[in-house]
DNA sequence: AGAGATACCTGGGAGC
DNA sequence: TGCTCCCAGGTATCTC
């Protein structure tokens, strides 16, 4: 379920792989998609040069030679592999991307959840206008201690709620809300407004450094996600609480629990956790 | 307006 | 074995 560090990883790969290469072909085998996938991604891509890969929250854009720009999220199972002809289609595959090097680009999506389309005007190196309401990058300057205590001033929602609000602070999502707030020493239901200056640059600190160790690690396979060719994220070997419910808990030994807040599973250890 | 709930989707696992 | 039910969760949209 590809959160930031999963989607850093897949563009970093993808940037080292597309930049510079020509679009030949694209075969479309399923629409049905979270946005249905109109004719137009064919008929904007094929014959057009990618020229680089960027990532904003949870989305990449594959920059064009024309300007605009290839949009992709991945939604909860959404997968890019890079392999030739050679390889049969799988299930779930449901766009082909024809490259002049001989390699396919492949969009795989059990749930359908994922989005991918070629913006309708030339982006230019900009972002969709889409995009100007998303809160702040959280491996960037501006995310800092002062940013989360200013956000949560007001709120009446959970500190899980707040951590993984778009608005506040992009690609966060539950598995690393979960390992933040642990770090951190902080119970997911906490309310938000309640929050410490000193716990809120806590978790600023705890945020980041997790996600920089993810991205390290190449992201958090728990089932679907994996890298462009394969390869699996090994943060999932670190989790500590994240699907851990039940467990003991690494540092204190006390049993994990699992709340649902918001329709979605938080987990935490009650005696590490205030 | 803000916050919570719900729909979307399918595979996999639990329970009977 | 085979059926039903429930859960996973990012995002958009709805409701209160």
């Amino acid at each position: 379920m590809p959160e930031l560090p999963e989607a850093e990883t897949i563009g970093r790969a993808l940037r080292g792989a597309l930049t510079g290469r020509r679009i030949e072909r694209v075969e479309i085998f399923s629409p049905k998609m979270r946005t249905p996938l109109a004719p137009l991604l064919t008929a904007r891509l094929e014959g057009r040069r990618f020229t680089g890969v960027r990532r904003r929250a949870r989305y990449l854009v594959a920059d064009l030679d024309d300007g605009r720009g290839l949009l992709m999220h991945f939604g909860m199972s959404g997968v890019v592999r890079l392999e030739s002809a050679a390889v049969p289609r799988r299930k779930h595959e449901h766009v082909f991307i024809y490259l002049d090097d001989g390699r396919i680009f492949r969009f795989e999506c059990p749930r359908r959840f994922s989005l991918l389309e070629v913006s309708d005007l030339p982006l230019d190196g900009k972002w969709p206008s889409g995009f100007a309401g998303f809160g702040v990058e959280p491996l960037s300057d501006d995310f800092c201690g002062d940013h989360l205590f200013r956000a949560s001033r007001g709120r009446k929602t959970s500190v899980k709620s707040l951590l993984t609000d778009n608005r506040v602070v992009v690609g966060i999502g539950n598995i690393y809300s979960a390992e933040t707030l642990f770090a951190a020493g902080i119970h997911p239901a906490r309310c938000a407004s309640r929050l410490t200056r000193a716990e809120c640059g806590r978790l600023a600190e705890c945020a980041a450094g997790i996600l920089r160790r993810a991205i390290a690690d190449g992201g958090t396979t728990v089932s679907d996600f994996r890298n462009v060719d394969g390869s699996e994220g090994k943060f999932a070997l670190h989790l500590q609480v994240y699907g851990r419910a039940g467990k003991k808990c690494p540092v204190c030994g006390e049993i994990i629990r699992s709340i649902r807040q918001c329709g979605r599973s938080s987990f935490f250890c009650p005696h590490c956790q205030k």
